[in-house]
DNA sequence: ATGAGTTACGTTACGGGTAACGCTACGCAG
DNA sequence: CTGCGTAGCGTTACCCGTAACGTAACTCAT
């Protein structure tokens, strides 16, 4: 019910105090619930906080005592992809109900942005930091070390990781689905995917990828899209490529499932017959699989569990509980029939 | 090259002035740039902050009184929708290029999450705040009144906002699509999409749309989904829903492309054939709908652009500029081949 | 009645940076 | 040589809360 204050933009605990006819230190105590003052003094300071609209100043709260903030820096390479939209809706979620805020940063996809972004979120005294993605630049590297405070990397689960690692380990994710490719009977496969400057954990889904084909005496052929979302219109548009540079490819594999979805689209604007005439499969398990009338063969992953299992790591390691250095929220293979069946 | 300080986890400006032989002040003027030094101090300071580690404590700064904070807060309802996450997406790409940082908020549709957010951010200090949605509780407006700092609100376009609205005209976007409908002949219409207990743009669309429809002498069955998030598979189980209610609708306009996308997912499932058995329309022009082999009627709206608007809306009001109290980003109607072609 | 403990405050110092002002040494014109 | 301006740097005060400590009034057991 404040109403003479409704310029005063500013308004200290002092002047609450001054209106209540108590010191700053009593005005605080009452704020704090900490005790130490009577009931008439609490409601009287109660009363003048709310005639006076004041807000309490978390600045100074922190920079008084040695307290940390609650600020959590959450670096993400982009929001086109739903994936990692899920992955920050998991931390927020998960970090407010802790208490703490999240600052975000979008990198697009660059070491760089995210270093400029990390040298500015740091001064502001955060209690950690989030970031996606294992790679960082040596000067990021350098300020995250000198900073002293938890870190947690999401995504590409890492053995060895700067704090805390949290994540799946994407190149076994793409082995096991060229392994079960394999298994189908596929043996020229193709790969549809974004391209950028660092290795990430797509690049890590291909090489296992790669690996589990090989492994089983076929091949890949990659296609990259200069594109920096993977998205549906980078699936559509790379398959075209990838089936007009002439490869024979029995299957393509794709960065996710928005990219395989925009791969069946083009499939199907060709004629092509889905698995009849050619296998297409994903990553992630993203929403728009459960209304398809095929099952896309994908792997699943929950982007939601993986952001909140990155919060929870990052409010155990701030109140100094034990967390493991990595943390595997799993992932498991879902068989479609965008692909061909097992082979009786 | 940090070598002593790796665990200084809080170098402050007084030791690197210490370590230089110099006062804090002139440490400071160094590290601002603001003149008043010789080469060779500044050399030293330069040299002393780069040895140490320092990391500039802007909680002090703003602590301090003479700058306001470069933090904006944004209120998002959810990441699950793409279109919020555009918009989240084009807010942070354009706050950042101004040197703000973005303080996420998501409120998941409900003015209680929002206002508790609001209340905790605020004791940020933060430069000012963007909100997605008009709809506020008591207590946030009268918060939001004394902050004295700017505020953008989004996504429905306000004539008469707390301060600036950006967005577009939900009602007129219904309005448009409703015509258009009746144009093509369609009298019974359906509507899905996800239930709030928030009037949001979402219901200001279905009231425009209603109206058009109702003008032209057409009816319109609603279906709402328990969802949180409008998304696919709440578009694909609304449908389910609706025709099974055994309402007799010739085209249905759904919340969003993603749900009209899921709709049409049911309609195939179900051997309906769109347009020629039903009409399917949707909003926002989001990304799937420019891989699909049928062009999905549905109505062009630029979440990313309206998302860097709010922003620029925001630095220009925090800079002094001029800015208009309501900025309308505009949309086209798409007509696409999900609803049958207009009568020569 | 006296000393000890408790309640309900007030006072002081502090944190990290910056604005405002003070001071010194040097350069240079008159 | 004197006076004045200025470059270059230091000193002080302040921002807004809170920890630590101080103190007066009161309670209560001995």
């Amino acid at each position: 019910m404040s109403e003479k204050s409704s310029k005063n933009s500013k308004v200290s605990l002092a002047e609450v105090a001054r209106a209540a006819g108590v010191s700053k230190m009593t005005a605080s105590r009452v704020l704090r619930g900490e005790g130490g003052y009577s009931e008439k003094t609490r409601d009287l300071v109660m009363q003048k906080i709310d005639l006076l609209g004041y807000v309490p100043n978390r600045l100074a709260t922190v920079f008084a005592g040695d307290q940390t903030s609650t600020f959590v820096g959450v670096s993400i390479p982009d929001l086109g992809n739903e994936v990692f939209a899920q992955v920050l809706e998991g931390i927020d979620r998960k970090l407010r109900s802790f208490g703490y805020q999240t600052v975000l940063g979008l990198t697009q996809h660059t070491i760089q942005e995210e270093e400029a972004w990390i040298e500015t979120v740091l001064s502001w005294q955060p209690a950690g930091l989030i970031l996606t993605g294992r790679s960082h630049s040596p000067r990021a590297l350098e300020m995250l070390r000198n900073a002293g405070i938890p870190i947690v990397e999401i995504w590409d689960l890492n053995s060895s990781p700067l704090d805390i690692s949290v994540g799946v380990n994407h190149y076994d994710c793409g082995f096991e689905m060229g392994r079960y490719l394999v298994g189908l009977g596929y043996r020229s496969l193709g790969y549809v995917g974004t391209s950028h400057d660092t290795a990430n954990a797509a690049t890590a889904r291909l090489e296992g990828f790669t690996k589990a084909i090989t492994d089983g005496g076929g091949s890949v052929a990659r296609q990259f899209c200069l594109h920096d979302t993977a998205s549906y219109y980078p699936g559509f548009y790379g398959t075209e490529q990838l089936l007009a540079s002439g490869a024979a490819v029995d299957c393509i594999y794709y960065q996710n499932d928005a990219m395989a979805f925009g791969g069946l689209q083009y499939c199907e604007k060709l004629g092509l017959s889905v698995p009849a005439d050619i296998g297409v499969a994903g990553w992630g398990d993203m929403p728009i699989a459960s209304v398809l009338q095929q099952r896309l063969t994908s792997l699943h992953v929950s982007h939601l569990k993986l952001g909140q299992a990155a919060a929870e790591a990052m409010v155990a390691r701030i109140s100094g509980e034990p967390h493991p250095t990595a943390r595997d929220t799993g992932f498991h293979l879902v068989p479609g029939s965008t692909t061909r069946q097992i082979i009786g």
